[in-house]
DNA sequence: CTTGTGATCGAAATCGTTTTCGATTGTGAA
DNA sequence: TTCACAATCGAAAACGATTTCGATCACAAG
């Protein structure tokens, strides 16, 4: 029952370890006849090849590691999925790290993949992230990397991407064609990359329509929470009631700014608009539902392990790898709330 | 670089590779100052032993297995970063697997997992799991076996849990306390065990205070979603415009009843009061802020992981492993829903 | 009767670490 | 000097699968 090697089917069917091994993998030095026997047995007893031994030889482990900035955020989480899912269907585990956001936290758990000997590493870097020599390593040692979500302009590798700055740009447009005027932006954190694309698209649309930008109207959120919303939501009541929308570069900054409408009474949309980014599950639930960009988690999961396997092959054939940068399609989800 | 060897080492000191493994393991028959050579050189040059050929020897393999039911929902992933935190620091990696809900995945999953030969295996049991074969079949190879949130009272294993029945009971109570008499109750499916348990809670509030239990005063969620609670907040306020209370078996019924309820403009709490159960972020972000049970994911995985580490040290000196229920205090959160 | 060929099978080396069991050296006691 | 006994090191056998390279045999062609 509990483990038997290809030693055990050797000797219960009279043949050499040699035999079987090739019998099970289909070499065509070994008979028809004996590679249905010894088939059919293996299938009798459950049989299946010791991943460790196998990896010995081989030096595929069938694991990839992931690696993501926060564990229990619900776009994250998505892309795991989306990853995993991809993963069961190539016969491949996957072993799921958190940096917290913290660089020296990335740079220790991509250290800990590399010694595991993982076929290869998806990740997302963290905001903190300053330098890519971490990452750099991981090709060197000639394993598939592939970031999603954030990446590095300055690392050599397959990314997973949306196109924030197209993204922005649409959401804010949305909120122009809608009437609106005064569009104030609450945007992320000066780094990573995806907060300064959004306030991007934020600029460019304003542009396209002639609306002034105000340098004033934008409120830097220094993390990315409902409070930083909030409190930003008040401030705008109290010193700009010209507001009449607001973008946000995340549905939780949104999501407090509506908390606080809601309990003074302000009406959404009808006083003021609320945009959000990532489309949360959460944002389809709160009141009212939250008008949001689509950021499609699981696809690009999927997308990810699928770029991975990709290269993985090329490396094994010899040959070189392409890197490739692949964007995913977002959409404009309208709601209630502009 | 990449990946030395013990024989690298070895030949780079002009030692056999008996002597440098056991120099960096500590072994008595060593000399102080060839521990010292070899552990400098191996720090410099920054190895660690080959995590699979390690295994092939101590049939060790420094890996668990985690099945959850549901890769995107907030109990879970903050299970997973409880698990994962504790793993980290005992140098376990964490391969985490998801059965969708469903037995026959469930099952299999079980048995990806026993093949790649994990130390352990933390899992929480779908609500479609009928039988424990799978589940006694982990045992049985002798590898620990910890259950968290639902459990099997047919196997033999430890497991993480709350206690459902009072934790519904102070809910309601709570209700009751706050002057509400008419309380209805959006149960969940006939399984699991849990659903039940916190029906039962309900039913013994209502009891102790001497409210009458009304059958058609609970309406069961077939799935939990919030969608469920939406139309049956719809149902209440048509049929039963008396009851000015509901108590629902997770956060997400509790939402849905919340929306509904702000589209008709019926005060929360004033006209009727809404409790949830789970305290998912989402709770506090939605107006009004929801009360709730707090069920604390991330100390339930530590203590997952802790169950696991001590049966494996009992396992590996050969003692018999003692089983243990631990119960993991809920807290009442109450904010403005009630 | 040889010889060559194809079809089948196995022995043995290998992956890198762990661990048992000897082998060697040096030291002090007899 | 001889012997006992630590102290220190290495050879070699595992762990289980993979794969190279022969070995064997039957059979047909010469």
């Amino acid at each position: 029952m509990s483990n038997l090697t290809l030693k055990d089917i050797a000797t219960a069917l009279g043949l050499s370890i040699t035999t079987v091994s090739k019998a099970l993998k289909d070499y065509p030095d070994v008979s028809a006849k004996t590679k249905e026997k010894v088939k059919a047995y293996a299938q009798e007893v459950n049989f299946t090849p010791n991943a460790y031994a196998a990896y010995l030889r081989t030096q595929e482990s069938k694991i990839i590691g992931v690696i993501i900035p926060r564990l229990n955020h619900y776009f994250f989480s998505s892309v795991l999925k989306g990853i995993m899912k991809a993963a069961e269907e190539e016969g491949y585990m996957v072993i799921i790290l958190s940096s917290e956001e913290s660089y020296e936290l990335e740079k220790k758990q991509v250290n800990r993949l590399l010694k595991q000997n993982v076929d290869g590493i998806l990740m997302s870097i963290a905001d903190s992230t300053h330098d890519t020599e971490h990452i750099d390593n991981i090709s060197k040692q000639n394993i598939p990397l592939v970031l999603f979500d954030k990446y590095s302009k300055l690392s050599e590798c397959s990314s997973v991407i949306i196109n924030d700055q197209n993204a922005a740009f649409t959401a804010v447009e949305h909120l122009i064609k809608s009437g609106r005027k005064n569009i104030a932006h609450l945007r992320g954190p000066l780094l990573p990359q995806n907060s300064i694309d959004r306030f991007l698209g934020y600029r460019k649309a304003l542009e396209k329509h002639q609306l002034p930008y105000k340098k004033e109207w934008v409120f830097t959120c220094q993390v990315i929470t409902s409070d930083e919303g909030y409190t930003y939501a008040k401030k705008i009541i109290d010193k700009y009631p010209e507001i009449d929308a607001i973008f946000a570069v995340a549905d939780m900054p949104a999501i407090g700014a509506i908390k606080y409408f809601n309990e003074q009474n302000i009406s959404i949309p009808e006083q003021i608009a609320v945009m959000g980014f990532s489309n949360w599950k959460i944002s389809g639930l709160i009141t009212p539902a939250l008008s949001t960009v689509n950021q499609p988690g699981e696809t690009m999961g999927k997308k990810a392990f699928e770029l991975f396997f990709e290269e993985l092959q090329l490396i094994k054939k010899g040959k070189k790898v392409k890197y490739q940068i692949v964007e995913v399609e977002t959409t404009l989800v309208v709601r209630d709330s502009t």
